[in-house]
DNA sequence: AAAAAAACATGATACGAATCAGCATAAGAA
DNA sequence: TTCTTATGCTGATTCGTATCATGTTTTTTT
């Protein structure tokens, strides 16, 4: 791990920034799943009336659980208003995985037939949407329509590139790394504008980043001071999007 | 995270670690994914052939790579024989996703039609036999039979819970429950036995472990010392399992 | 509106683990 | 063989960041 110490000067450029720059253009910003299309695009008219007539609409509280890991999954979730965590519970101890805003979905990593259980925990951030769909008649469509098969496999792809982007940014950076990264990806694949109005606590920061509480609070300020960013309440602003990426990308 | 000063007292044992070995006995030694069937099962005679006519067999040399992470994917690999490092480069950086020892396969996240490019490197640690299957005949077949997508699915699922808990290892835990974890692994998920003859560097260790080399051989001495583990050159034996994977559990 | 709880903030301290430096030993090349 | 390079090992030092203590502000509940 490259050691950098910009605590006391936050933009001291290495000698290798350009090489880092060209090679780390792709997989910064990674709590959230980089996939566009939907997957619901490939079926025929009849598999989506038999999607629509048996799926359920739920609305979830701010704080509620979605799903809990290891329940067993009967349905699979799409998230269609809101914002959800989706995290592993070991130990006594959390690892957010990533994050679900408008349109993805949850629990697609249950489809196996082997072992039908949730493999993680989804909370909503905010209140949330879900519709809900058997997961029989999903597994019956893959079966019956290979492009939609496919399209599944697409997502379970980006999801597992997103992850291990995540993986190495939480195992490889430092934590102003960490942070910029985290406030990158808020900004860029969650509210996608430079202004946004944050419901999370310094406390869901943490968590995201995977370090303490006083620890974002110290680096926030320090953001701040340098102007990178403008806090006020619950609004943010990135005052300096090529600088905050240049932190996140030397780690 | 609980900090656990095992280094003057390894086994100092904690209030809650009933609780903790509850809890965690599904989720550790994961740097090898555990899916025991082969897709290949559900093949019919006809698909088997044609699988079979269109692969190579190739050799790589230890060190050699098997896969470069950006290079276009036209072939899922088979490890027939050796043992495959998988790991994303970034940041003039690595990090090891996974371990692929006999019968396991590399590529699957390449299948995506959208981007068919290795997400990842691959390279071998030992002399590794490689069976090369052509990606667009592994593409027909998922057509055509929906058991195999099934299949194809239950592992890129086994990857995914896979590479989630190391991840939750590597983020949470110590360096002494990661080196405890990464030995475990090897001994019950690699080599299937107490004792082994490694091939590993304690570099390598260490990658795999995400620490330091000299960490890897100070945490190495220590378990040597409390009579956890008996390494003579290029031999580890597991002396005390439990206490290991106590280790292991506690962070 | 008052009380309680949660979130935010900041300084001091402690500690794990990386880094550095130096040397011994093993493995490979000339 | 000798030279060279990679690997193994150890102690001292530095650095990042978690933890603790304590107080303030904001939000929620009664």
């Amino acid at each position: 791990m490259i050691r950098i110490s910009i605590r006391n000067d936050l933009f001291y450029i290495f000698a290798n920034i350009k090489y880092l720059n060209m090679d780390m253009n792709n997989r910064t910003s990674c709590t959230v799943i980089d996939y566009k299309r939907s997957c619901f695009e490939e079926l025929t008219e009849k598999q989506k009336k038999k999607i629509f007539d048996n799926e359920a609409v739920v609305k979830y509280k701010k704080g509620e659980t979605l799903c809990k890991q290891g329940t067993f999954a009967t349905h699979i979730m799409i998230v269609e208003k809101g914002l959800v965590k989706v995290q592993i519970e070991e130990m006594n101890e959390t690892l957010i995985l990533k994050l679900i805003p408008e349109g993805n979905i949850i629990g697609l990593t249950s489809i196996s037939s082997i072992n039908p259980v949730f493999h993680y925990s989804a909370i909503a951030y905010v209140n949330t949407v879900v519709r809900l769909i058997n997961i029989n008649i999903f597994r019956e469509i893959i079966t019956e329509n290979s492009n939609f098969a496919f399209t599944v496999f697409d997502i379970l792809t980006a999801n597992s590139i997103q992850m291990s982007g995540r993986f190495f940014c939480l195992t490889h950076k430092q934590s102003y790394g960490k942070l910029a990264d985290t406030i990158l990806c808020l900004a860029d694949r969650i509210f996608k504008k430079q202004e946004f109005e944050l419901q999370l606590t310094r406390k869901d920061l943490a968590e995201l980043s995977n370090m303490s509480t006083e620890n974002v609070i110290r680096m926030l300020k320090k953001f701040k001071d340098e102007k990178l960013i403008k806090i006020k309440g619950k609004k943010f602003k990135i005052l300096n999007y090529s600088k905050l990426k240049k932190i996140s990308e030397l780690g």
